[in-house]
DNA sequence: AATGAATGAGAATTCATTCAT
DNA sequence: AATGAATGAATTCTCATTCAT
């Protein structure tokens, strides 16, 4: 039945969010066609495999969060004090009601060692994320300081989408959300 | 040739290596096996299934933990202050040389929503990671308020391991540990 | 955008030197598709399937030995030495920059006992083949004599063409060639 | 069932009729699995890729020739003709019932081009056998002289095969293992 | 205690082909 | 005439597991 039943945003989507919560390799090209509604012969008429399907889904979460999160950090529009606290409640809507936790952080644990490509990918993301961080705090601190202190921050969210998945408690991310609020106070 | 090659202890310490390092679902029965100077039939003299095996390693770390670390916030030979230290140490030592950073944080992320045995063995494991650091802490703080940090700190430690992982970058782990030392300042 | 890209004759003529040099196995609707700069569902708009195209290409080729080559020894307007020489040096010339060497003997060997219908038509060409040798040196040599000597004489062109492939060896062609030009000496 | 239904040598000799008859691509490891009444899986027991059992099969053929039929050129214990009377004999009888005509030959045909390790040892199978046409004529002919006709004898020998194969008609190759009766007088 | 042999289930991927536009 | 989309069937290969020795 040649009529479009799927486009790659949208396989690029699902498969974001079977990754996310079942991670990679247990994800199957036979679990995304069928959460797809497609063959697997057909999600290869989207991605070329599997490793090229999971760096688009990383390459598209990328784009969205700094569209969507980093990019606050360097609004010339904001004073300092609203940039840190537009950026702390957007990463809280950010993973309000996304099943599994952060993506990236979780393939970072799965595919470290394993898939060099993913490893890269995701160490420009956190790199981008420490970056963001680090701005949004800049005037405070010196540049050595904001950097540890960016990196602590990028560890705690990470630390708290891992024990929230793990205990399904959304509280976790409120309080890290909290915490970056409070970066310049 | 019947003369025993290796132990329960040598497996389990073995595969916990492995599963650390390359993950649950990408290390094989036939990767412990060799690792193990082992065929893959002698695997299952040990232990009657891979589920089975990775939770005995998930258990073996929490006992080792529990022995070395956790312990040591109960010390009633030591007073606060010096637990807290001595806290902060063994948890830096034990990662130190510990490639892969930590099997059960690893394990956390790879496996919550896929294999429930271990998620109940992942979770008890940090209920008592987490009860120990409110143990370090609860002369300072109220009941709410410890478990909160203690609940922060683990995040801290665990986002830590991640990032240090990703990066390949020890000092992750070492701000990470100095931030428990100051827990009681 | 319904402008002519391509027309049957050159899908065959590319289909051709891909089935040659890769193999028909080998090679796939894709490649054919892709190396005549078309969609795999426009290759179905010449030909209704890949065996049918393998087919034409056959026939094809059968068709371009029989008008340059065969003929050559039916040729009235020639002396039986002369048009030895020029069946020679025609032939040589055919096979001299054709990479990959005879694209019949090959599929002769990939689909004999696996595709009837190419076998067949293989059998067609070489069995013409075997008649324009015979007819060249029928003058000298009984009927009987002159099949066996066709026989071999084919034979001895395929072998030097496997051989020639196999070696990038050009000399193996030009001396079968040579034996073709002294079959009257 | 764990009994030993087959072992390495008899995998070997039945993937080599399975290669000879239908070709390497044509031949699918299903195929050699119920040829063998095994499970694919048990396949991959005996040789890591079809690759590696393709080249098992090439190397052993090269063997059992080199054994049974080269070394008849260097036996020090007949005389020139006889060895090339017996030499001739026995590679009639070699092929007299191997359907299918020489792997060798064919895969050259199907392979060339496509997978490198199995040309090489195509390669060096076809000058093992050179080597040994040229020790058999040595006596007459100059080194060139010999390397040229021992060339056109393995031509004239894979060129009968393929006829032979594609007309089934035994006298193609018994007329080319006269021929190499023949290359001493 | 150790293992070689065997396997069913499933993994990623390819391929020839169809069809609505 | 050309193609993007879709697919069933098949391919190579992996994996956890069993069992007779």
């Amino acid at each position: 039945m040649p009529s479009q039943k799927i486009n790659l945003e949208q396989l690029i989507e699902k498969s974001s969010y079977l990754f996310r919560t079942r991670g990679y390799h247990y994800t199957s090209i036979s679990d995304i066609a069928s959460y797809c509604n497609l063959s697997k012969a057909s999600v290869y008429h989207y991605m070329p495999s599997k490793q090229a399907l999971g760096a688009a889904v990383i390459k598209e979460l990328h784009r969205s969060f700094r569209n969507e999160i980093f990019s606050i950090a360097f609004d010339e529009d904001l004073n300092p004090a609203d940039r840190l606290k537009k950026y702390a409640r957007k990463l809280e809507n950010f993973f309000e009601d996304r099943e599994g936790g952060c993506l990236v952080g979780n393939l970072a644990l799965e595919v470290t060692g394993i898939i060099p490509e993913f490893e890269k990918l995701i160490r420009e993301f956190f790199v981008e994320w420490i970056a963001s961080l680090k701005q949004l705090i800049s005037g405070k601190f010196s540049d050595q300081e904001s950097q540890v202190i960016a990196e602590e921050t990028l560890a705690q969210i990470q630390g708290a989408l891992m024990v929230q998945r793990l205990f399904s408690d959304p509280k976790q991310l409120k309080r890290a959300s909290a915490r970056v609020a409070e970066l310049l106070d």
